[in-house]
RNA sequence: GCGUAGGUGGCGGAGUGGUCAAUCGCAACAGACUGUAAAUCUGUCGCCCAAUGGGCUACGCAGGUUCAAAUCCUGCCCUACGCACCA
């Protein structure tokens, strides 16, 4: 059987989750031709997780992979120290070497829960970007003109309000575009805020006398908060998140973003989406539907019995609001106050804080009891409840 | 280089000699409500103190004036914008 030309397959990569193609029918066309296709992905790793979001894109690839096209994963230690301007208002910083070596570390490994490693083609594009002499790189700026540039939305804006753009900045989407003539990508994929950078790559190519790859964009995530998911907004939910945590942020999330996560986080066919949907529709209780999706992520990141431990915990934890079987356990000494543990072990951050949530009434022993007293002192071995998440196990 | 504006708590942004640990908004934390949430409402939101109160450290950095400074003066550092340079 030839995968490579499965039409059901191709219909869903083109369309789930995705925000535009452009140009769809060249794509279509490149992809039931039967041909394996260069796909690219560049990620600049500007941090060392990878979450529910950023692994849309790994999924979307997973799927490329799959049908048996060729995936050719960027690793931007070089672009990521020149720092793209696609998601920011302002200037991005310019991290240093060291800084992107060390969130390179663990990211291949992460990567791995996605993607088949074996059949990826990973490549740093240091390896030419670092090499460009002063004459090439006039050579790309070449094929852009300031024009273009300003067309771009962050570019105008900023011009318009006569903020600051560095030349750096117009430097970042030329990078880009070289890096796709020097993998001679077929298609790239990337977040819809690349869509500038992605285009870059077609001039570019052209420039340079290849054909010009088709793009793929998909849609952003919205993280816990409902903004979009970003590590500096702290809304993110990390592949590598223990499974309780994971599944009590999906837990978190509002309704309206089920189907949604749904569609671009799990490997659930669009038919059962639909009946999710339907169930929704019909009065189906979303938080049953939600522990669904949650279990589902933790299944894909961690295993089976993981998220079915996870559920346990959370049903029990949060819904009965029994006490945990497993906390943190730290030792105390008989008679010792509880606010100095709490503090010395940081799960409170310091002695004002806690009595703010004594008198908050926020601190529980053992599930019951209410803490009134701020010098409550530890007598015997016990369960503390800090707020609604925290529990920590006292040893004495 | 010249000029202008400005540097305040996690962020945004008030405050221009005492009533300022600093209005307000966001974020965060907690409580109520709920279907776990979200939304909403309430409270907290520098640190320390056995405390309806007291102390300490903070408003770019270093000095100074004053009984008293985030607020005035001097120097320094930094940022943004404008001008100059580019014919």
């Amino acid at each position: 059987m030839n995968k490579l030309n499965n039409e059901e397959k191709i219909n869903e990569i083109l369309t789930r989750g995705v925000e535009d193609v452009f140009v769809l029918e060249s794509l279509k066309k490149k992809l039931l031709s039967g041909k394996p296709q260069i796909v690219k992905l560049g990620v600049d790793p500007t941090g060392p997780n990878i979450h529910l979001g950023r692994a849309i894109p790994l999924r979307k690839l997973r799927d490329f992979q799959r049908l048996g096209h060729q995936v050719v994963f960027i690793l931007g230690d070089f672009t990521a120290q020149i720092g793209d301007p696609s998601d920011k208002l302002g200037k991005r910083p310019m991290l240093t070497k060291e800084n992107v070596l060390e969130n390179i570390k663990n990211y291949k490994k992460n990567v791995g829960k996605i993607l088949d490693l074996k059949k990826t083609k990973f490549v740093y594009n240091s390896k030419w970007l670092a090499k460009l002499n002063f004459r090439e790189i006039a050579d790309i700026a070449e094929s852009f003109t300031v024009q273009q540039m300003l067309a771009r939305r962050n570019f105008k804006d900023r011009y318009e309000k006569n903020e600051e753009i560095s030349l750096r900045e117009f430097l970042y989407p030329l990078l880009q575009g070289y890096d796709s003539v020097m993998v001679k990508a077929d298609i790239e994929i990337a977040g819809l805020d690349q869509l500038f950078n992605l285009k870059a790559g077609r001039v570019i190519q052209k420039y340079y006398g290849q054909p010009e790859q088709d793009v793929l964009t998909y849609q952003m995530l919205e993280g816990t908060d409902g903004r979009k998911m970003s590590t500096s907004w702290g809304n993110v939910i990390n592949i590598t998140d223990e499974p309780n945590d994971m599944f009590g942020k999906i837990m978190s999330l509002r309704d309206e973003l089920i189907i949604k996560y749904f569609t671009l986080c799990t490997d659930l066919s669009l038919v059962e989406i639909k009946k999710i949907e339907q169930d929704l529709v019909s009065g189906a209780n979303p938080r049953d539907i939600k522990m669904k999706l949650a279990w589902e992520i933790v299944v894909m990141y961690h295993n089976k019995k993981e998220a079915d431990k996870a559920r346990d915990y959370f049903v029990s934890v949060f819904q009965k609001k029994e006490n945990p079987d497993e906390a943190q356990e730290i030792k105390a000494v008989v008679g010792e106050k509880l606010m100095d543990v709490l503090v010395r072990e940081k799960v409170v951050s310091s002695n004002s804080d806690f009595r703010r949530l004594v008198e908050g009434g926020s601190i529980k022993i053992n599930g019951e009891e209410k803490i009134t007293d701020p010098f409550f002192e530890i007598l015997k071995t016990c369960l503390v409840k800090v707020g609604k998440h925290r529990f920590v196990k006292i040893e004495v």
